[in-house]
DNA sequence: AATATTCCCGACTATTAAAGTCGGGAATAA
DNA sequence: TTATTCCCGACTTTAATAGTCGGGAATATT
């Protein structure tokens, strides 16, 4: 219930293994999903979204691939969950049962802690930088030094 | 992403429903659904299911019906949610991606904040019991003064 | 120009979890 | 004995997620 899908998951591994390679030029889908154990087509479709968010951008042809916009520290993965709970899922909700039809019309007991629920994760968040992460993998020794 | 199941939701209901009721016997089925607009055939299979958790329990016949077990200042949200991600979806898991398939067998950058979102999220669910909701409920007026 | 490489696009399929239903049986009290 | 209410297990439906595929378009190398 609190775990993000696999799609999310993907995205944001993704745009981990390419702050891990910024200035480095364009890195090749390819690379990514090995390195991240990401189904190939599946991200291709994930990454191609993902550009309209301005996060990352890419290039066609020979040395082609994907790319980071802005350095790590200055993407946040709350800046891509935002970005991916955007138009999908009707489901989603910002508080109560759902934004459709819920039966007491936002007037609900609970509501306000399903917005506080959101609020600290977001925070938390927002809090986390792709070089906050990566600093974090290195720290731990996990950065299978290349 | 962050809301939870509709299974829940009602779970949740319901048993704020029982809460509004405490001391006045057992409350039917078929009133819950209504007071909380949720399908009765389904309410049936969630409500016995929490059984289980000893949180609620049931009488048959005549003057049949559900009730708390304890008073409604003793039975949190956290109580229910995290009873109800017992056996539940694979998918779940502590921190990563995947208990049964991670790729990082755990050493992944993210986990630990994962582990801190849900940290955060249960410490609000723990800290709101069901005399709570219904505080809360009364002070916005939305009572429907019965 | 020709070729290899890489992303791009749209539609398509598969898998799984969630949501909801149903018939009939068992307890209980009037 | 009857009305009521929960109980049980299996079943169906729906919807979201996950993943695939063929072929086209840009780009750089030779």
């Amino acid at each position: 219930m609190l775990v993000p899908p696999k799609k999310n998951q993907y995205a944001l591994r993704a745009i981990f293994e390419l702050a891990k390679h910024m200035d480095q030029g364009p890195v090749k889908i390819s690379d990514i999903a090995t390195a991240q154990s990401i189904p190939l087509r599946f991200l291709e479709v994930i990454l191609n979204q993902l550009k309209a968010s301005g996060i990352v951008d890419s290039k066609r042809g020979f040395h082609g691939g994907y790319f980071l916009v802005k350095p790590p520290n200055q993407v946040s993965v709350g800046d891509v969950l935002r970005f991916l709970s955007r138009d999908l899922s009707p489901r989603d909700c910002i508080a109560c049962v759902s934004k459709i039809s819920c039966p007491f019309d936002g007037r609900c007991a609970f509501s306000s802690m399903w917005i506080r629920v959101k609020e600290a994760a977001f925070s938390i968040y927002d809090e986390t930088s792709f070089q906050d992460l990566i600093d974090q993998e290195q720290d731990a020794g996990w950065s299978s030094e290349q």
